[in-house]
RNA sequence: GGAUAGGUGGCAGAGCGGUCAUGCGUGGGACUGCAGAUCCCAUCUAAUAGGGUUCAACUCCCUACCUAUCCUCCA
């Protein structure tokens, strides 16, 4: 398998372990609603996680929850709560729209508060290196100590323009280091350690929960490409300062942004529109299928149209589908794949996830199952199902119809008598039969004198 | 100012040193009592601009211009 590194660009993947896999994807601040941003990435390591997994390998997919952060205070003290009231919420929610979305693979959903005693190690640790100082306000990690700060975003810390964006602290030792330990205010929630109460920094929750669960390096990290610098520079350099090891990760994988009229989906931006918004009009299927076939380091434009069309193509695979399962007899068979097909597929696959050229020849696939579908045989009809419902377990994209609803028998008896009715230019009487049946969840096609038909 | 990724047909969007994906849209045709689905054909001699390398460049190199992201909140 070849993946994509942010640092290295394209490399051979040779896991740290033999036949395991230990995948950390940067979780959500539970402060707010997911928007449609947040969820391509999901989405995305989800199918990574499901392809690896029908390659053989034992995945292990952890991901962090940051439970505890300013956004979350400052929340909580806008509406009057408490700031574990907010991360419960945004919690539960954040799953439930996971489950929405078919996203099932992640083995650990880790809170960050409940990794206090790691993170404290690791200060610890860190401090005890000389990374590590304080100043009125928290601790924080020397950047220029650990000598490969930059190297995975390509950044000079030279020439990193201090307070670009945020307020130079002037009593940092360097304007780019970043804080570890932050020292409790009043009114706000606090742990304690052994340099005073206060709560962890955003970078060392990921450090501690992924040192916890794989150790000091691992198979692979994503996230959104925006966390490149500096949450994954930040992680690169606490870990590593520890461990002395040369990597943190094997790859780095990051997926791009949204845009919506020419600008990042972004909360501070307030140009978000919400996942569950866009739920309301779209299945799972279609949002999966949306985000999936188009390549996932690229920055996507978000639009209704856009969503539309690919909608549009998804229903064309969809309908060759449920054809394929009544040909078959819903018998679909994995093994019977004799033009190799499937191994083509998997070697697109195996080049980077490449998802979108993967869609391409599906659909290709398509237009010849299209093409022969109806003098093809059960048995290569069962072939093609087996090769869809292959891809559907890590895409996800595919409904998959129950055999519930109408019997076969009477469907097939109330064709004959429709026919009859058209036979005998009743049309009103056919027509009420089709509607009656569409009603009911099956859709009649007549093609070349025969009448096929399939559940909706 | 620095860093990163890009600029492809009406639109979306890949790959590739020669044969120019894929989808959507649009127009036409086949099949149909109608509808739907599907297939066929067309839209297509597409590549930001200017240089260079090469027998050959959309694909490699250089320059310019433009866009997005990051420069310590962000997926």
């Amino acid at each position: 398998m070849q993946i994509k590194d942010t640092m290295k660009g394209k490399t051979e993947f040779h896991e740290l372990h033999k036949g395991r896999v230990n995948m950390f994807v940067c979780g959500p601040t539970v402060y707010d609603i997911p928007h449609v941003g947040n969820s391509r990435v999901y989405v995305f390591f989800d199918m990574v996680a499901k392809y690896l997994r029908t390659r053989g390998y034992s995945v292990f997919y952890l991901q962090n929850i940051t439970d505890i952060d300013d956004k979350i205070i400052n929340r909580a003290a806008e509406e009057g709560s408490d700031y574990q009231a907010v991360s419960d919420r945004y919690y539960s929610l954040y799953m439930d729209i996971m489950k929405s979305l078919g996203i099932d693979s992640v083995n650990i959903y880790a809170r960050a508060t409940l990794y206090m005693d790691e993170i404290i190690s690791q200060i610890q640790r860190l401090q005890d290196l000389g990374y590590v100082y304080a100043t009125d306000d928290g601790l924080y990690f020397r950047i220029r100590k650990f000598v490969d700060y930059g190297k995975l975003s390509g950044q000079d810390i030279d020439h990193i323009e201090a307070g670009a964006r945020v307020e130079v602290n002037e009593k940092k030792e360097d304007p780019g280091d970043f804080a570890v330990w932050k020292f409790r205010k009043p009114g706000e929630p606090f742990w304690n350690s052994p340099w005073g109460e206060g709560r962890p920094g955003w970078h060392i929750e990921d450090t501690a929960i992924t040192e916890c669960h794989f150790g000091p390096s691992y198979d692979i990290h994503g996230g959104g490409s925006d966390l490149i610098f500096p949450h994954h520079e930040a992680e690169i350099a606490q870990m590593r300062a520890i461990s002395g090891l040369p990597i943190l990760a094997s790859v780095w994988m990051h997926v791009g942004m949204l845009n919506i009229n020419g600008n990042k989906m972004s909360k501070s931006l307030k140009n978000f529109i919400t996942i569950d918004q866009v739920m309301r009009s779209h299945s799972r299927e279609e949002i999966r299928f949306y985000f999936l076939n188009s390549g996932y380091r690229s920055t996507m434009i978000f639009s209704d149209a856009a969503l539309k069309e690919s909608s549009e193509t998804l229903k064309r695979i969809q309908t060759t589908y449920d054809k394929l399962v009544i040909k078959a007899g819903g018998r679909a068979s994995l093994y019977a794949d004799r033009q190799g097909i499937s191994q083509k597929l998997q070697g697109i696959m195996d080049n980077d996830f490449d998802s979108r050229e993967f869609f391409a020849e599906i659909m290709k696939m398509t237009t010849e199952i299209n093409r022969a579908i109806d003098s093809m045989d059960a048995e290569s009809a069962a072939s093609y199902l087996g090769i869809f419902n292959w891809m559907n377990s890590f895409m996800g994209i595919l409904k998959e119809k129950s055999d519930e609803g109408i019997p076969v028998k009477l469907v097939d008896d109330l064709i004959s008598l429709r026919n009859q009715m058209r036979r005998e230019k009743m049309f009103s009487v056919s027509d009420a039969i089709r509607e009656i049946l569409f009603r009911n969840g099956i859709i009649l096609e007549d093609r070349e004198g025969v009448t096929e038909w399939r559940r909706s």
